[in-house]
DNA sequence: CTGAAAGCGCTTACAG
DNA sequence: CTGAAAGCGCTTACAG
């Protein structure tokens, strides 16, 4: 290091600074940090040269951006508190996916907090998704309150990916066959010979309560992932008891357990949880509750995470491509931002049989 | 809805057209939307009405930046991949209490994933670090490759937090007393009459591979976590076996406790792992091998957190203020942010005595 | 391969 | 309470 910088603090040199040294024109010096255009060898180095000398970081984003018209950013949508949002290990895996996806077009990840509040009628302060930059979004469709941020994001002419959303015009679908999926999960029961079962879903509505579902519920419900995963149960049980778990979580499956199983005189001979993770606390409660599985209850889950931190189980489930959700979402949005119209995704779910179902007992 | 938007596509209105419409000059129609000066109740509705009737979405955020100096995104530096990253619940409850604390400040956080191949030597091409706009950047300590993101945003002159870093010149520091709370749970050991321990670490450097702790780890550490939890263990014991993992995993507990118990004849009499994840993995292989704990083994975890997802155990431990880390990060950006000089914070990790460590058994 | 000019859309002092 | 002026730092056509 024999060359030195001039004080950190204060001022810090632009771009036409470092040309007037270099002795360049401002255009020839953005050219050579940027690389968009032909410069000579020894220009280039003496303009790097005169940017060391000055200690310049670089050509300033915001200023490159406001220029450019591309901010570098790509907006992800979560749930209000982050760390209910990565509880969910198909959150995570997506994200992981679209982080891959997005990080060839030399983008980072902004995320956004939806801080709706149902109740209140106040004017919100505006956050993050009002006003931070952004040159796409993705929005998430398991969150139950995605009309306020569609809205803003398309007035202020953002591009939106939905995974996993109710189909909504101006804004590029990422699907999954959720009905289906939860269909054939219904229907592998279904032929085993259960004929009284149960599911627990994900949070239909903003509320995020525990507790039986409503006989209301499809007018409640704001997650379409919720709603179709229970729609294609319905499409092969047309009754069943429902139970609403207000998060994703081993937890909550325990609550969802006990209430379906503790009372044996009304208890189903299969649960569909709409998550590996609400199976998960349903084993968890059947075990507490001295019951077998598959010989007393049937579980089936939903996701296909790896189990192997959470027990022995070996889990009936279906397994979804999450990684691939995100990455698709990624490739959409590098379609959009080139000016194509993409086409919507979808993506399936592969049922995989555990050792979580069986025939029910004989009745006696 | 009785007004009318115009063509969503094509040209985006601007500041000055609705300053045009609703008969103002541009400071004014500007002052209306950030409502930092006075604008009479009546001029400030006509603005509205204007951008209403012209379908505008609000003040371009770059240009605000630009001319504001403020960009309204607090970058995270995570580890490479998003998934690893976020496996750790600490760092989700790190990242939980950090967008807690930065989001009264309106900002937003911006994942930037530290993609350093520590191999290649070719130049790498810049990246967000390198490139996004950014008004502070919080680095955790837990990471194995600090110094280049640390020269590249320092040159930037982005202010930088560090959470469980080595103290570094200009950097704020959010530490954790990871060595006093290490030698807590070692001297707790001992006290119990063990001897014979092994320590099971967190990556130390960047290779990230499982297998015996070599002699020069002290050389080749960059997770300053990492390293001073194990020295911590050091003050209390000068010798012990050590096991590094490649993550904080259950998956990886599993094979540390394989390599460490499987031989009946040199087995430690406890374990230290450095987070809790990784004692759920040892308990799971003692388990596996017919192990009792704590009578064949005592076990000791680091971080706290919730384990009923994971299993029955209740776990000695150490409890981490994870969300507070990230709320100290961000109370300090605020401050730095507002041109103040905070000082470093220290925060406390608290011994919590389960039920998974108890007096070796006698020895024959 | 290099330079002169224009302008991205906004906010901030400043004057009234 | 409102307006005219300046300028944030850069990139992009365009001309040479």
């Amino acid at each position: 290091m024999h060359e030195h910088h001039p004080a950190a603090s204060g001022h810090r040199p632009t771009l036409a600074e470092v040309a007037q040294r270099a002795g360049v024109s401002r255009s020839t010096a953005s050219l050579a940090f940027s690389g968009a255009g032909p410069v000579s060898d020894a220009t280039r180095a003496r303009v790097f040269a005169a940017a060391e000398s000055l200690g310049y970081g670089g050509p300033d984003p915001v200023a490159r951006s406001l220029r450019s018209g591309r901010s570098g950013v790509i907006g992800v949508v979560i749930e209000e508190r982050v760390r209910d949002a990565f509880r969910d290990p198909m959150n995570i895996a997506m994200l992981d996916g679209l982080s891959d996806g997005t990080s060839s077009l030399g983008t980072a990840l902004l995320l956004l907090p939806d801080t709706d509040e149902p109740e209140s009628q106040a004017p919100r302060r505006p956050g993050p998704i009002e006003t931070a930059a952004m040159d796409a979004v993705v929005l998430v469709g398991c969150s139950t309150r995605l009309d306020r941020p569609v809205s803003v994001l398309r007035r202020r002419g953002i591009p939106i990916v939905a995974i996993e959303a109710k189909p909504m015009e101006g804004v590029l679908e990422i699907a999954l066959d959720n009905r289906e999926a939860s269909a054939t999960a219904a229907r592998h029961l279904y032929e085993l010979g259960h004929r009284d079962i149960a599911v627990v879903t994900l949070p239909l509505g903003p509320q995020h309560a525990a507790g039986p579902l409503s006989a209301d519920w499809q007018e409640e419900a704001t997650s379409y992932t919720a709603a179709q995963r229970l729609s294609g149960v319905l499409d092969v049980y047309t009754t069943l008891r429902g139970w609403m778990a207000p998060a994703s979580s081993t937890a909550s499956g325990i609550a969802a357990g006990r209430a379906l199983l503790s009372d044996a005189e009304h208890r189903p001979t299969a649960i569909i949880a709409q998550s590996d993770l609400l199976a998960v606390g349903i084993l968890r409660a059947a075990e507490e509750l001295g019951l077998s599985v598959p010989q007393d209850i049937s579980v089936v889950g939903f996701d296909g995470i790896r189990l192997d931190g959470y027990g022995p189980w070996n889990l009936t489930t279906l397994v979804q491509p999450a990684v691939e959700k995100g990455r698709a979402a990624g490739i959409g949005i590098a379609r959009l931002l080139a000016g194509e119209t993409p086409k919507p995704t979808l993506l399936r779910c592969t049922f995989r049989r555990g050792a979580t179902t069986a025939a029910p007992r004989a009745t006696d």
